[in-house]
DNA sequence: TTGTAATGCGTGTTATAACACCTATATTCA
DNA sequence: TGAATATAGGTGTTATAACACGCATTACAA
């Protein structure tokens, strides 16, 4: 039977709404799911957000992609993605170069080294998502799946 | 209709799995609503894990509460709450006694202050609750209460 | 009754998040 | 064409998160 959030950060009064409930059980599982996924990651010396980075230039490929795009398609939102790319840049893992029509822009691309170090996560990662909700069927998945996506639509 | 988050992060190919698109779905719910209602907080110069504390320590009365009671009744985990206390307490919002009886334990109370701050925030903050979520129904919500606790349940 | 472990809390340090501001290049349009 | 605006990116600074470690007090047990 899955836990009651009150009687996981012991709360005795019931919450004031529903809506004051959902964004706390939102929260608390982000940062619980997270905080386990972590550990996948730390041995490799990279976090979440540096995983995700490397990921999303993995599916960009050869062309890269500028410092912006790689923001917007952030799960989550950074705002520092110059620091967050230099960081990567300094281990090598990915490379950047400022492109030569519009100067303004800088291309980032992933490495070989990034995308080895990629590939080496790439199982230990599914284990993780796996152990982390693979005792939610699909059918639960894809309802939880939509609820939020609805909860991300504003109004 | 709800976004698609394929949509929302421009990925293109498909995710590798039901578990990982809803770890990142969970990820993103959280970090996207959760800026939102920092906003609230903001121009009252707190944060939302201290305004967490405070709100534990009013549900705690008089009798107040010590550190790793606070830490343990916490949304997100948070590894510092000594200095998270710290902060608190310098704003005038808590205070701190160390205990007679067990001179290892700290009992911490919310001060005057700290509840004439938590008053002013009430409505602001139901109001934001509602902009958030105000647009899903009960039973969208209750189910999706009941499916992120079943999720954090481990196997 | 005294060594040993457990508990509660604090501190030091480094990396990152968060915020505001700044520079360079490109675009627009009077 | 040149001033104004927009865009892309970087920098400076402060606060906080994260991690390891240390100290004081209490409980336990040989």
């Amino acid at each position: 039977m899955p836990s009651s959030l009150r009687d996981e950060i012991k709360q005795t009064r019931p919450f004031k709404s529903l809506e004051e409930e959902t964004l706390l059980s939102i929260d608390r599982t982000a940062a619980l799911l997270l905080h386990r996924l972590a550990d996948t990651f730390k041995p490799h010396d990279i976090t979440i957000t540096q995983y995700n980075v490397l990921r999303i230039l993995r599916g960009a490929g050869a062309e890269g992609l500028c410092r912006n795009e790689i923001r917007d398609r952030l799960i989550a939102q950074v705002p520092d993605v110059t620091r967050l790319l230099d960081r990567l840049e300094q281990a090598g893992l990915l490379a950047r170069e400022r492109a030569s029509d519009d100067r303004r822009v800088v291309t980032t691309r992933i490495t070989t080294l990034g995308l080895a170090l990629l590939q080496r996560l790439d199982a230990p990662v599914a284990g993780a998502q796996q152990r982390a909700l693979g005792h939610m069927n699909a059918t639960q998945l894809r309802t939880l799946i939509d609820l939020l996506a609805l909860a991300r639509t504003p109004a």
